[in-house]
DNA sequence: TTGAAAGCGCTAACAC
DNA sequence: GTGTTAGCGCTTTCAA
């Protein structure tokens, strides 16, 4: 009279949620808990007649293993922890989506955590996983130095993988776009199109991406005779920094020939301030985002943007987690290339 | 040398990863396992002299509990797992958001599922939830009818409230908004902006709130003399939906007055195509969604919409999971009235 | 092939 | 106030 269970066989059953464990199958199967469990898991020989029987007392007790205790004695939890600094933001959306898909496809599941663009917040967040014996964490850090600690505690204890943005120095794998490529796709575009000034509505460089896209877009225009940076506006990647910095450019009475915007919600309140402004787009100004988000296609007119590829993303995330520990392998880096969608927002 | 930390003691830690463990900390204290568990706990009485020796040497070996031997021993994983038909919609992505919010403020963590709106893939989602001992259930079924057994096998196990839709009949708790109210104010609002013929554009009935939105309208309309019910587009709640819907509308050579749309998704889809058809928005027709997303307020026009609160939702709905499980106390509904948010796409 | 038993890391009786 | 000990449910030696 040990168990809950054997509680239950007693009559006693106190609730529904008294669940069958191995020991009840194996009584009912008349073997030990040992066999029992050699034969649900399959993974060692068992006599046929015997795990039929098991196999049958699984069923008629609606046995379900416990997966806690088997991860506390596998090592295991079969849980994989993902932080990123919003989940509202829709590209952090796709990303998620394909990441717990791909999970689910094998057998793993996504324990999601918001780090409200905090770091404090997030190093809690992601000291709650390790605590959770998570088998592996992917992040994307909301801050390219103030994130670090707790980076490197998570790559200390468990397979981690940067996605999108990632922290200084070598800690971690990580996985994203050649923000260098996207860029120069779009600058060359406008450039092509005729801008000669060219404005910048990106994010403060706290992460990576604000900063690395910052960069290639002057590297860009400065290999470009003829074309100029007409403009920077450094703010976060939000719908209202884009509304704010279209106001303030409009406002200056000096509009650029282009805008290219640090990412998508950004590009979205540019679009429509400039519409709300009068501004005409593309005939007054052209205007391109980065991501491709959903709603990308959507705005009026439909954003040119640069597209990442969010399934590839996860997917070569998601194999990093599971990669062969090679013992002290470097971290590696996998920037996979963006493609420029040309929509109405930057050509007639 | 029992404990795999024991064996880095002898200077064979194979790993980083060989977290210190409670046994360690109370050998470094020179006090029993279970002492440092009451001190590092602190849910009982020790001499302040040892709990400061367990403090400190919790610290200096940087003990982490073991949050799976917690649960195991404990029956509480402190996870929440959720469940929504899709990740990617704007709407479930405001309320994922908002309930690991409400959660990570209580010390839980969310286990996040995407059912893709396959009732089969949800039932196997929820049986995995459920077999990793999840502290309660958030589900927002794809089906009402289809998604039953497996809203039935959660609830049979674990605290579980539906969010959003419910499935047919009292099986748990449900919180949601007043799809009936939402609805009436929406066409009460249309009605009195002069719309006489007026269509709806929805989900197909298959999952709850689609049903409702359809019913309530076709009632609000009923109420009103003078008003009539102009067409029915039924499908899925995709801005796909929303665009074919606008075309056949457009093609048919008859628009409506006004157009309700089953949620917002749907609503930005149709607002794109109209513009593209050259249709004017709201000089030819009036246009109104359900949610207020956060797009609703920046499409062209800015788009009419019954606003869901949803940080209130989420709050009740882990409320209800944490609330005394009362033996057999009925299941309730919570149905908090959402407000019509006027915007320009139904007013000049 | 099968069973007995150890033990994953932790907490809570139960003694002292 | 502190230590000893019995498990939580499971998998995997180690013997038989």
């Amino acid at each position: 009279m040990r168990t809950r269970s054997s509680r239950g066989a007693l009559g006693k059953r106190l609730s529904s949620s008294d669940r069958a464990t191995i020991h009840d199958v194996a009584r009912r199967a008349g073997v030990s808990i040992a066999t029992a469990s050699r034969a649900l898991s399959g993974r060692r020989r068992v006599t046929p007649d015997v795990a039929d029987r098991v196999q049958r007392a699984a069923e008629e007790l609606d046995y379900r293993p416990n997966t806690v205790a088997q991860a506390l004695r596998g090592q295991s939890t079969r849980i994989v922890g993902m932080v990123v600094p919003g989940i509202g933001d829709p590209f952090f959306t796709q990303i998620v989506e394909a990441v717990e898909h791909d999970l689910a496809g094998s057998g793993r599941e996504l324990l999601l955590c918001d780090s409200r663009h905090d770091p404090a917040i997030e190093a809690r967040r992601v000291r709650a996983l390790l605590e959770r014996q998570v088998d592996g964490l992917v992040i994307t850090p909301c801050d390219a130095t103030a994130s670090v600690p707790a980076v490197r505690e998570a790559a200390r204890s468990v397979p981690t993988v940067q996605m999108d943005r990632y922290v200084e120095g070598d800690v971690t794998d990580w996985v994203g776009v050649d923000d260098e490529s996207g860029v120069n796709q779009a600058v060359a575009h406008l450039a092509d199109r005729g801008a000669r000034r060219v404005a910048f509505v990106g994010g403060a460089p706290a992460g990576s991406t604000a900063r690395v896209r910052l960069e290639a877009f002057e590297r860009a225009v400065a290999a470009r005779p003829g074309v100029t940076v007409a403009a920077r506006a450094l703010g976060d990647f939000s719908v209202e920094h884009g509304r704010r910095a279209a106001r303030e450019l409009h406002a200056s009475g000096d509009l650029p020939d282009a805008i290219l915007c640090g990412n998508d919600q950004i590009a979205v309140g540019l679009l429509r301030e400039l519409r709300a402004a009068g501004v005409r787009v593309p005939a007054d100004v052209s205007v391109a985002g980065f991501d491709d988000i959903g709603y990308a296609a959507l705005t009026d007119p439909p954003l040119t943007t640069v597209r990442q590829p969010v399934p590839q993303l996860a997917t070569e995330a998601v194999r990093l987690l599971t990669a062969p520990p090679a013992p002290a392998r470097p971290p590696c880096r996998i920037a996979v290339s963006p493609t420029l969608v040309i929509r109405a927002s930057t050509s007639p």
